[in-house]
DNA sequence: GCTGCCTTTGACAACGTTGTCATCATTCAG
DNA sequence: CTGAATGATGACAACGTTGTCAAAGGCAGC
């Protein structure tokens, strides 16, 4: 490896005092770029800070602050790779860079013991905040945590045995809408495929689901209610399935996007795809060009992520005001697939 | 905000010791499981230890330490939100937290300036190491970071004036095989459409296209090459545009996976997408479900991330042979598009 | 010239941790 | 029974920085 011969210990505030003649303190102060160093003196300090390459050492100096800050943060996504916390990530780095905050993020990918890790390696590394997609159902244990000082903002999923600001995702209503809309266009045999009913963003669509139905005197066919679907491969075989039912459904609601698209293979390979109905929550990628193009609910990741850091940061601010819970509404984009009308 | 009235400093060793009845380095031994504690204080250190819900702090520890490690680690992508990017991260993140090792990540959003700024805040906080998806096409600036000890890993795109590891894409032989693929199917007016030429990997992919027509003896026609397309809408356009031309192509390379996105809906839009081929370099998610499934080249961002990370982590380990380049060799997937033969 | 006030500067301790070294008790070889 | 080696424990300084406070110098007003 080049240059690790000449390999030098960093620089620090006192090899640029030692070079500029003054104190570590008036170094200090020009660094922080505080007031009350003479033009001349604070001229010879740059040009010193210059020649050694000398970089602030900020482990040190949120080490000796008194407020303790480390102007980082911490998010705590359910998988990084995926589209929507990657989009929801962006935001909040953005954000959070303008302020000067980096940001440390990590998955969960379903692993309830992994959040308690994560929480506990970003607490070891004094973030000053945390935004978390969670994936276990007790939060009760950051009561601790946040009392010594971090705030937290869940995102996508809500607190549990644990208050704390949210910011949520309309799954009951939007769904709601989705299954009333497939009704609107005469469906009364609608299935439903659902993600892990553990994870309670799933639940909650699935009620809006239910909702939907009661709400038009229709009765709940326990066979078209498909949950716990793990993934792609797993919606495209549950599809097949309920399309060999003696009475198969007309209309089929996907519960979010890698079910969407194992319905959307299920309805090809049966060549159904223009004749059954279907409307999915989370955008699709691409789902414009598709034939029929598929009609979803759309989450607004940018929305998300804007209310979760600018939420977070008020606190970090000093916002002490009782915790608050907001809804980011989800937009029906008709694009076909959910406009088809069953046979008569 | 609740809790914040009980408010409570974080716990220190010096608490613990008091509450163990021990002293300050034999509470550091115990957290850091070192041997030589006897097994009774070692019990009565820990029990101090949940009563006072102490979490070890690992900025003090670090600037503490000899070796001056912070167990972090930067990575700065083009975009955390493009798909690619996301996929690497989860990757890098997945191997770095088996070593107990966060990751800072940031967007550059093809900024030259907010690169040095991030580099700037990722070695004011420290980080062992970079990960970095460049923007600049200058990084001899890393030169100094370096020599004070950063190990710095390039990915997707080369260094520039500067030695370092580098995990790259066979941009250039991979569209070479693209084309030709184009070329064995009869094709010899076949369209290029690409990204930023200032983009290093986009110019590759271009010379790629070069090295095809004319290692196959076939003229490079101006017209037919369009470069510093900026986004999906840009391609749409550049492919009507090129279909009105007096003799437009019967094929075409598109260099990336939005411009491939928008040269489908092009294609669509003129009512060509069965009679003109299409290649396109990045898998695109679904596009096996259009019609035509669209062939591409794909990359492999497991494979990119673990090559990134693996070559970082040795590195810290003290690796000091020369720098390599790794290429990750993309793969081509047939899947329709670039299957279409021209008219005779 | 003296007093009081303001501005600039620096000495020193402290943040929470760990490396170094000293101390003390115990064990074991001879 | 002595001397050396081993093991457990703790006192203290140091990592790089900033908060506190005091000193030094300049200047206005009397």
């Amino acid at each position: 490896m080049p240059d690790s011969l000449n390999a030098r210990p960093r620089p620090t505030i006192r090899d640029v005092a030692a070079l500029a003649g003054t104190s570590l303190k008036t170094v200090s102060r020009v660094v922080n770029g505080e007031s009350g160093v003479s033009d001349e003196l604070s001229v010879r300090v740059r040009s010193a800070i210059d020649r050694l390459g000398y970089r602030h050492n900020l482990t040190a100096s949120s080490l000796r602050r008194g407020d303790g800050k480390t102007r980082s943060v911490g998010m705590i996504a359910s998988n990084v790779a995926n589209p929507l916390d990657a989009a929801v990530h962006h935001t909040i780095e953005e954000i959070a860079s303008r302020r000067g905050v980096v940001v440390l993020a990590s998955s969960l990918d379903e692993d309830p013991a992994r959040e308690r890790q994560l929480v506990e390696a970003f607490a070891e590394r004094r973030v000053d905040g945390l935004i978390m997609m969670p994936a276990s159902h007790d939060h009760s244990y950051l009561v601790e945590e946040r009392r010594m000082g971090m705030s937290i903002v869940f995102v996508d999923r809500p607190p549990a045995f644990f208050d704390a600001d949210a910011v949520l995702v309309d799954n009951r209503d939007g769904t709601h809408r989705g299954v009333k809309h497939l009704m609107a266009h005469g469906h009364r045999r609608i299935a439903f495929l659902g993600d892990r009913r553990s994870i309670v963003t799933a639940a909650e669509r699935c009620r809006g689901y239910v909702d939907a139905l009661e709400a038009n005197g229709v009765f709940v066919e326990p066979d078209l209610v498909r949950q716990d679907i793990l993934d792609s491969e797993h919606a495209t075989a549950t599809t097949l399935d309920l399309l060999s039912l003696d009475e198969p459904p007309t209309a089929i609601f996907a519960a979010q996007n890698l079910v969407t698209i194992g319905v959307v293979r299920g309805l090809r390979a049966a060549g159904k795809h223009h004749d059954i109905a279907l409307v999915g929550f989370d955008d699709v990628p691409m789902s414009d060009l598709l034939d029929p193009a598929i009609t979803v609910l759309a989450q607004d990741p940018a929305a998300i992520g804007r209310q979760a850091a600018t939420t977070l940061f008020a606190r970090l601010d000093g916002d002490r005001s009782p915790t608050q819970t907001y809804i980011v509404p989800t937009a029906m984009i008709t694009r076909g697939s959910g406009e088809i009308r069953p046979p008569r």
